[in-house]
RNA sequence: GGGCCUGUAGCUCAGUUGGUUAGAGCGCACGCCUGAUAAGCGUGAGGUCACAAGUUCAACUCUUGUCAGGCCCA
C-alpha cells in the first residue's frame, strides 16, 4: 500500500517534514558518500559577508548552486559543497565601530587594535546560524560544518603563500593611489564611503593662474584651479590633444596668453580685447616646458617635470582648458605623471597638513593656507583672476568634513603582465550566457589596471611584507614557517603559544634585524578581501601546506556560479590569480544570475518595501514554487527578473499542484486496486502507454542536454510542459483504464505505466523542485530503490523505448481532437451530447492511417459513434497557393516576388494537379526569367473553409460533424448528463469514491425513459446498487438540471 | 563619457542557420468538462516585433545609427 495523499496538500508543511527527515537520515551525507571519491565534481562557493541576512538576490545563486551539484551527484560524481564565509574587511569594521561607538583610524587606534579586531572577529559570525537556517529551507544542500573562513589562521596563511608566490614573480609592486582622505579622521575612504557621505555645496576659491612659458618672451600658460593648496606640488600642464589652442596677445598688459580657444570668451568680454597670435591643437604642444611656480620641488625639472602634457581627461567645460597637473592630488593627474615617468609628489600628511617639504607652509592644514598662497601668487603676479565657485565637494560621512584627494601608497599587482594568461585563461571558460566571455567579462579584462591590493585598515590579512625604513630592503613571507625562521625560536614560541594566528595585532610585533643594522618592521596594511575571496581556491584547502596533491588533481573547478555583479568581483579576483599562479583559469562552468527587481521593476528596498519578505513567500507557497519560479526565467542568464509573488502562486497553481494530482491520482486508485507495481509493464502494448514511455525517454535525454549544457531554463521547459502532457492527455485518455472494475492486463500494464513515468519524472525534476519529488518518490519507490530521489542515478533515457514515429502520431490525434471540439463548439453541441459521425478529410495517407489507428480514441474523445474517412477534400474547402519563399527564392532571386505573384493566381484546379504530382510552366513577369517551372513543393497549399459548410480546417487536415440528433442520441445525452448531475451530488454529501448508493428520482418522462435506457450505463458510472423513480420526491431531495429538466434526488449508502 | 545587456500582445516572456499566418502563460470575453483537480480544457479579441536608415528577391532575425530601460566602470 502507498499513504494516502491528501489532495488538499499544504506544501510549506510537507516541505518541513521533509527538511526534518533529511537530516534525520542524514541524506545529503549520504548523497556525497555514496559517490566515488576518485571522481569528484568540483564546486567552490563564492563567501558572503555574514554581517547581513540573505536575500532574493542571495536565493537565485543558491538555487542555482543547488540545482547544477545535485545533477551531477544523480550523474555519479562526488559533489562537496562547502560554504564559505568572507569575515574581514570594511563592512566589518564600521559594524564594530558603530558598536563601540567610535570612528576612524586615529579612535581605533586609541581604542587598541588588538582589543578591536578581537571585538570583529566576536561579530563575523553573528548571522550564521540565521543563513544556515534560511538556505537550509530553500532546499540548498551545502555544508554549514565543514565551512570556510577567510579569518581561519590556515586560510590566512595559503593567502601568504599566494602574496609571496607573486612577489617571486615579481608581480607585486608598491606604488600609489589617489584616494579621497578625511583629514580629520586621518584615513582613507572607500567608494561606498564617498556615497554615505554624499556630495554637499560648497563655496571654494577658484584662481586662474599664469606659468611663464621656457624660451618665448613675456608668454604665458593659463590654468585653472580650485584647490589653491595643491599648487604648491604643480609638476605639469595638461592639455587635451585633440582641443584647439590659441596663442594670443592681451593688448591690456601686452603679454602673450595661451588658453583653450573654447574658454577665452570667460576671459575676455570682446574679441577686441586681444589678438591671435596662432591656433594649435594640444598634442602639437606637448613637451613645451614653463618655469615653476614655487620652489619646493623645482629641481625634479631635470627629470622632466614642468613640461606639457596631454590626456583625454582635459576637457573645456570649465577653467582655461589647461589643467594645472599635481600627481599627489588627482587620478587623472597621477597617471598622467607615472606615464610620463615622475616621480610622487606629495608633501601632505595624513592629518592634510604640509610636510617640512614645503619650508613655508609646513605643519599647517593645507586648506586654511589657500588664502596665503593666493597672496602670494599675487604679489609674484602669477595670479591672474580670483572667482569663487559653488561646487558639489565630497564629505566624509563620519565627521563631515570636506575630503581631500591625496596619494596614499598602495601595493598593487602588476595586472599589466599577466592580462595574456587571464586572456589565456578566460578562453577555457564556458560562460552562461555565453556573451559575457568577449563582453561584459572579456571587455573588463582586457582593460583592466593594476589591482590595489592593500587597505589602511585593521581586520585583514595583514600584507606580509617586511621593510627595513633605513635601507629599504624588503621581504615577503610566504608561511609561518618562514615567519618563525626570521624571529628566532624564542619569539617563535611565544607566537606559537599564543595561537599561531596570523591577524595584524598578532604579526606586528614580530621582527628581526636587516642585514643594514636597522629592523625590518611589517609594512602596516592589510589585503583587500577580495583577494581573500579570489584565494579561495587554494586557502580552503590549506594549500600547499595540506592536500598538495588532492588540489592539483582538483584544480580548476568544473562549476561555480555568481550574479552579475561579480564581473568586476570574484570572477575577477579568482581569474587574476588562478591566472598569475598557474596560467590557468580557476573554473571551467559558469552561471551567471542578473539582478531579482521589485515586481514594480525598481531595485529591491527595505524602505520602499516593495517586495515580500522571502521567508514569508515560502511559508505561503513553499520553497519549491519559489525556485521554480527563480529558475524558469532568463535571470539565470544574467538578465533582470522582476519578482512578483503572483508569479510563485503562477508556478504552484499551473504546475506543482498539477504533478502532484497526476500522483495522487495513482495512489488513490492504486491503493483501491491494490496493484503496486514496482518495474515498467514488460511490454507495454496499448499506444497510450507507449507514447507516455516514450515521451518520458524524451524527457530524460532534453532535461540532461540542457543541464550538461549549463542552461537551467531551458533544462526546466521540457519538465513542464511533460506535466501537462501526462495530465491532460495521458491520465485523462486512461481514466477509464484505471476505473474499470475487473483487473486486466490492460490494467497493470497502465499502473505499472503511470508508476514509471511519474518515478522518472520526479527524478528528473529532482534538482529543481528538491521536496515535492522526493515526496513523491518516497511513496512509490519500490523496496529495492534507494531511499532518497537525491540518491538516484540518473535515469538511463534508453531504458524507454523511443518511438518517434507514435509520439508524432499522438500530437497528429491531439490536433485533430482539438479541431473537432472546436468544430462542436462551432455548432454548439456540447462534448455530453454523442453524435453520430466525425467525419475527417485528408489527401495525406500517413495522416489518415494514423487517425485510423486511433479511431477508437477518437470516438471516445468527441464522444461520436463512428470516425468515417472522405477523400472529397474539394468539396469541403478551396484551395489556394502561396509560393513556397524557401525553395523558389534560392532559384529565383529578384524575381521573387513577381512570381509570388503569379503564384496567387493559379486556379483551384491546378493547385490540385500539382498536388497529384503533376507539373507545370506559366509565364510570368520576371526580369531574368518570364516562365516559371512549378511543382507540388514550389508552392504552399492553403486550404479555406468553404462558405456555408460547417468544417473546420487546419493544414492537410479537414473535418466535419455529421450533427444531427436523434431520439437515441439525445436519450444518451441525457443520461449522461444525469450521470454528471448524480456525480456532482456524490461529491457533494460527502461519499467515497467506491461506495456504493440506491438513488431515488423524481424526474419527468423523458428522463426516466432515457434513464431506463440506459439503466446499466448508468449503474455503472455512479456505483448504484438500485435506481428508482418517485412521483413524490421527498422534501430532503436535492434537485439537478439534466438538459432542460429538473430531477429530484435522493441518494442513499448501501450497507454492505 | 565608455562598456555590456534588454526593448515582441494590457502584463510576464519564448522565437532555431533571414523565407511571407510571429507564439506561450497571466489577465479579459464566451463556451465546455469534471468522482484525481485550492482545478482542467477549448475558442476568441488583442501586435507598426522601440524608431530610422542600410544589406537582401525577402529582415522580428544581419549592419549602422537614434531613443528608452537596466547593470558595471569613469
Amino acid at each position: 500500500m502507498y499513504s494516502s495523499v491528501d489532495p488538499k496538500i499544504n506544501f510549506p508543511e510537507m516541505e518541513e517534514r521533509v527538511l526534518a527527515w533529511w537530516q534525520e537520515n542524514r541524506i545529503f551525507e549520504k548523497s556525497i558518500a555514496n559517490r566515488p571519491a576518485d571522481d569528484e565534481f568540483v564546486f567552490y562557493d563564492g563567501p558572503p559577508f555574514a554581517t547581513g541576512l540573505p536575500h532574493f538576490g542571495h536565493f537565485v545563486p543558491g538555487a542555482i548552486k543547488d540545482i547544477i551539484p545535485r545533477y551531477a551527484a544523480m550523474k555519479g560524481k562526488r559533489v562537496e559543497r562547502r560554504f564559505g564565509w568572507d569575515c574581514h574587511g570594511l563592512p566589518v569594521e564600521y559594524e564594530m565601530e558603530r558598536e563601540l561607538g567610535i570612528s576612524g583610524k586615529t579612535e581605533i587606534e586609541k581604542y587598541g587594535v588588538h582589543r578591536f579586531n578581537e571585538a570583529c572577529r566576536s561579530i563575523v559570525l553573528r548571522y550564521t546560524s540565521e543563513w544556515r537556517r534560511i538556505m537550509t529551507r530553500c532546499g540548498r544542500w551545502v555544508d554549514f560544518d565543514n565551512d570556510y573562513k577567510t579569518m581561519d589562521s590556515d586560510y590566512m596563511e595559503s593567502i601568504w603563500w599566494v602574496v609571496k608566490t607573486l612577489w617571486d614573480k615579481h608581480l607585486i609592486y608598491k606604488g600609489h593611489y589617489i584616494l579621497p582622505t578625511c583629514p580629520r579622521c586621518s584615513t582613507p575612504l572607500s567608494n561606498h564611503e564617498l556615497t554615505l557621505g554624499g556630495y554637499k555645496d560648497v563655496h571654494d576659491p577658484a584662481i586662474t593662474v599664469r606659468f611663464r612659458a621656457d624660451g618665448e618672451e613675456n608668454t604665458w600658460y593659463l590654468a585653472w584651479t580650485t584647490t589653491p593648496w595643491t599648487l604648491v606640488s604643480n609638476l605639469g600642464l595638461s592639455l587635451g590633444p585633440e582641443i584647439s589652442y590659441i596663442k594670443i596677445e592681451d593688448k591690456a598688459d601686452g603679454a602673450s596668453y595661451i588658453l583653450a580657444e573654447a574658454r577665452a570668451g570667460h576671459y575676455y568680454k570682446s574679441e577686441n580685447e586681444y589678438r591671435i597670435i596662432w591656433r594649435k591643437k594640444g598634442a602639437e604642444l606637448a613637451n613645451m616646458g614653463y618655469e615653476p611656480l614655487f620652489p619646493y620641488f623645482a629641481d625634479l625639472k631635470q627629470q622632466g617635470a614642468f613640461r606639457i602634457f596631454t590626456g583625454e581627461h582635459v576637457s573645456t567645460e570649465d577653467g582655461t582648458g589647461i589643467v594645472h597637473t599635481a600627481p599627489g592630488f588627482g587620478e587623472d593627474d597621477y597617471q598622467v605623471m607615472k606615464d610620463a615617468g615622475l616621480p610622487m609628489v606629495c608633501p601632505v600628511d595624513e592629518e592634510g597638513r604640509y610636510t617640512a617639504e614645503v619650508s613655508d607652509y609646513g605643519g599647517r592644514f593645507v586648506k586654511d593656507c589657500d588664502k596665503d598662497i593666493i597672496n602670494r601668487l599675487k604679489e609674484t603676479g602669477a595670479l591672474v583672476r580670483r572667482e569663487q565657485i559653488l561646487h558639489a565637494y565630497p564629505h566624509c560621512w563620519r565627521c563631515e568634513s570636506p575630503l581631500i584627494y591625496r596619494a596614499v601608497s598602495s601595493w598593487f599587482v602588476d595586472i599589466a603582465e599577466i592580462k595574456e594568461a587571464m586572456l589565456r585563461a578566460n578562453k577555457q571558460v564556458a560562460w552562461v550566457p555565453e556573451h559575457l566571455r568577449g563582453g561584459r567579462f572579456g571587455k573588463w579584462l582586457e582593460n583592466a589596471r593594476d589591482w590595489a591590493i592593500s587597505r589602511n585598515r585593521y581586520w585583514g590579512n595583514p600584507i606580509p611584507i617586511w621593510e627595513c625604513p633605513h635601507c629599504g630592503a624588503q621581504e615577503c613571507i610566504g608561511s609561518r614557517e618562514e615567519l618563525y625562521a626570521k624571529i628566532g625560536t624564542e619569539a617563535a614560541k611565544k607566537h606559537q603559544a599564543l595561537g599561531r594566528d596570523l591577524h595584524k595585532h598578532h604579526v606586528d610585533e614580530l621582527n628581526w634585524p636587516c642585514a643594514c643594522g636597522s629592523i625590518m618592521r611589517r609594512v602596516p596594511e592589510v589585503l583587500d578581501c577580495w583577494f581573500e575571496s579570489g584565494a579561495m581556491p587554494y586557502a580552503q584547502v590549506h594549500y600547499p601546506f595540506e592536500n598538495k596533491q588532492w588540489f592539483e588533481e582538483h584544480f580548476p573547478a568544473d562549476f561555480i556560479s555568481e550574479g552579475l555583479d561579480q564581473t568586476r568581483g570574484w570572477f575577477y579576483t579568482l581569474t587574476v590569480l588562478a591566472a598569475a599562479l598557474f596560467d590557468s583559469p580557476a573554473f571551467r562552468h559558469v552561471i551567471v544570475n542578473g539582478l531579482v527587481l521589485a515586481e514594480d521593476g525598481k531595485k529591491m528596498s527595505k524602505r520602499l518595501r516593495n517586495y515580500t519578505d522571502p521567508m514569508e513567500v515560502i511559508n505561503e507557497f513553499g520553497a519549491d514554487a519559489l525556485r521554480l519560479f527563480l529558475m524558469n526565467s532568463a535571470v539565470v542568464k544574467a538578465e533582470g527578473l522582476r519578482y512578483s509573488d503572483n508569479g510563485v502562486r503562477e508556478v504552484l497553481k499551473s504546475i506543482l499542484l498539477p504533478l502532484w494530482n497526476a500522483y495522487s491520482f495513482h495512489v488513490t486508485y492504486a491503493n483501491i486496486d491494490r496493484i503496486h507495481p514496482e518495474s515498467p509493464p514488460k511490454e507495454a502494448s496499448n499506444p497510450l502507454d507507449k507514447w507516455i514511455l516514450s515521451e518520458t525517454g524524451a524527457l530524460v535525454s532534453a532535461v540532461a542536454e540542457a543541464l550538461d549544457a549549463y542552461d537551467i531554463q531551458k533544462a526546466i521547459e521540457p519538465i513542464l510542459a511533460f506535466i501537462d502532457t501526462l495530465n491532460n492527455w495521458y491520465i485523462r485518455r486512461s481514466r477509464r483504464r484505471f476505473w474499470r472494475g475487473s483487473r486486466d492486463a490492460d490494467k497493470l500494464d497502465a499502473y505499472a505505466t503511470l508508476r514509471t513515468v511519474l518515478i522518472t519524472l520526479v527524478k528528473t525534476a529532482a534538482p529543481f523542485v528538491p521536496f515535492i519529488t522526493e515526496e513523491i518518490y518516497r511513496n512509490l519507490r519500490g523496496k529495492n530503490d534507494p531511499e532518497s530521489v537525491h540518491l538516484c542515478d540518473w535515469p538511463d533515457a534508453d531504458a524507454f523505448v523511443r518511438d518517434t514515429i507514435l509520439e508524432r502520431k499522438m500530437e497528429l490525434t491531439r490536433r485533430t481532437v482539438s479541431l473537432g471540439r472546436a468544430l462542436r463548439a462551432a455548432h454548439e453541441l456540447k462534448i455530453r451530447q454523442p453524435l453520430k459521425c466525425f467525419y475527417i478529410v485528408t489527401r495525406n495517407a500517413e495522416d489518415k492511417a494514423v487517425l485510423s489507428e486511433m479511431a477508437d480514441l477518437l470516438e471516445e474523445e468527441l464522444n461520436v459513434k463512428s470516425v468515417q474517412f472522405r477523400d472529397n477534400e474539394e468539396d469541403l474547402v478551396e484551395y489556394s497557393a502561396k509560393a513556397n519563399f524557401k525553395v523558389l527564392g534560392r532559384r529565383l532571386g529578384r524575381d521573387m516576388k513577381a512570381a509570388a505573384a503569379r503564384i496567387e493566381s493559379i486556379t483551384s484546379a491546378e493547385i490540385r494537379s500539382l498536388m497529384d504530382g503533376g507539373e507545370m510552366s506559366v509565364e510570368f513577369d520576371g526580369q531574368d526569367s518570364r516562365v516559371l517551372e512549378l511543382t507540388a513543393d514550389c508552392i504552399e497549399v492553403r486550404r479555406g473553409e468553404k462558405s456555408g459548410l460547417k468544417v473546420f480546417n487546419e493544414g492537410t487536415l479537414t473535418v466535419a460533424l455529421d450533427s444531427e440528433i436523434t431520439p437515441e442520441l439525445l436519450a444518451e445525452g441525457l443520461a449522461r448528463d444525469l450521470v454528471r448531475g448524480i456525480q456532482n451530488l456524490r461529491k457533494e454529501q460527502g461519499f467515497e469514491v467506491i461506495d456504493r448508493i440506491t438513488a431515488e428520482l423524481g424526474a419527468p418522462k423523458p428522463i426516466e425513459n432515457a434513464c431506463r435506457k440506459f439503466e446499466d450505463y448508468i449503474a455503472g458510472e455512479i456505483l448504484s446498487e438500485a435506481i428508482s423513480f418517485t412521483a413524490a420526491p421527498a422534501d430532503s431531495a436535492a434537485c439537478i438540471e439534466v438538459g432542460e429538466y429538473s430531477v429530484k434526488v435522493v441518494l442513499k449508502k448501501c450497507i454492505q
